[in-house]
DNA sequence: CGTCAATGTTTGATACGTCAATAATACAGT
DNA sequence: ACTGTATTATTGACGTATCAAACATTGACG
């Protein structure tokens, strides 16, 4: 409660606030959120390939790749290759299931309109300039390096 | 890009941001923030049970106890129960650990410091104050707890 | 053609978080 | 003292993220 004061409590509030809203969120809507980031973005692109859609939605290929399996096999999505290219898996929404998933975003949209209750207009802008500010920073850091002395296991 | 909008914006880019944060975080600073959390706690506590620690970081019981047993097996902290109850788990920071950390806390400080550069006090202040709001409202969702019809495994 | 590097996906090992079930202790009421 | 309930910590099963290694395919080049 003293030191570093506003900026550690920033951090912290946002870890926490993160984790809230991830834990709601899939225990309103049934699907995590990189799941729903999946989704989302293929409902918006119809044919993509895993890197493509690996490179947008922040996670790893690894993960990219199991979340479409899963998904596959419930028959939500199809994967098949192409000719030209045989490394490339595309990814494409079953029909039914994008219909499906439109109306569940409708509900998707109330969730995050409710968790953003209380902004004003102006301050949802400030709101998404600040975190886009604070992921600029973040990759600069990376950049810099940090000077890493400093890395036994367990600090 | 359309419908939701900024709401929707703000909704992803905060798991952006968490996401990265996390990661160049553990990277530069050699231990994951729930732990750096932990420990953070115990350098402003001296002595502690677990039950209360896991209520002050945001983590499961179970996450705490994983945590402690590996810090313990590490030689970061002690653990003993008391004579009035032996229930509760106490929790210490060995006293070497301890300076350890302190000065590995002045190099988090920088790290988080410029993951927030190039914002004003008042821009600071207010950004908590958002993250806080948001956080509110989260939980009042969770108590309204938003019609749940639609459950299916993989919407 | 054969080799090599790049690209794209998959798998295995590992880490960390959750929930649910279990165990040990404490305490209150009969 | 005995029983039931609450508190605290631990464990096991599981989901999901990461990294590193493996694998297949492609295309360039000698």
């Amino acid at each position: 409660m003293n030191a570093c004061s506003v900026r550690l409590q920033i951090f912290l509030q946002l870890q926490a606030v993160n984790k809230e809203l991830c834990s709601k969120f899939e225990s309103c809507l049934g699907a995590s959120p990189s799941r729903i980031e999946i989704l989302h973005y293929l409902l918006q692109h119809e044919e993509v390939t895993q890197s493509a859609l690996q490179g947008e939605v922040n996670i790893d290929a690894a993960a990219v790749t199991r979340h479409l399996k899963q998904l596959e096999a419930a028959g939500t999505i199809v994967r098949y290759k192409k000719a030209n290219d045989q490394r490339a898996t595309w990814v494409k929404l079953e029909e039914e299931a994008k219909r499906h998933i439109q109306q569940s975003f409708h509900e998707k949209s109330q969730f995050v309109d409710e968790t953003l209750a209380g902004f004003s207009d102006a301050e949802l802008e400030q709101f998404l300039q600040m975190l886009s500010k604070v992921s600029e920073n973040v990759s600069l850091v990376t950049k810099k390096q940090l000077g890493g002395e400093n890395h036994e296991p367990n600090v």
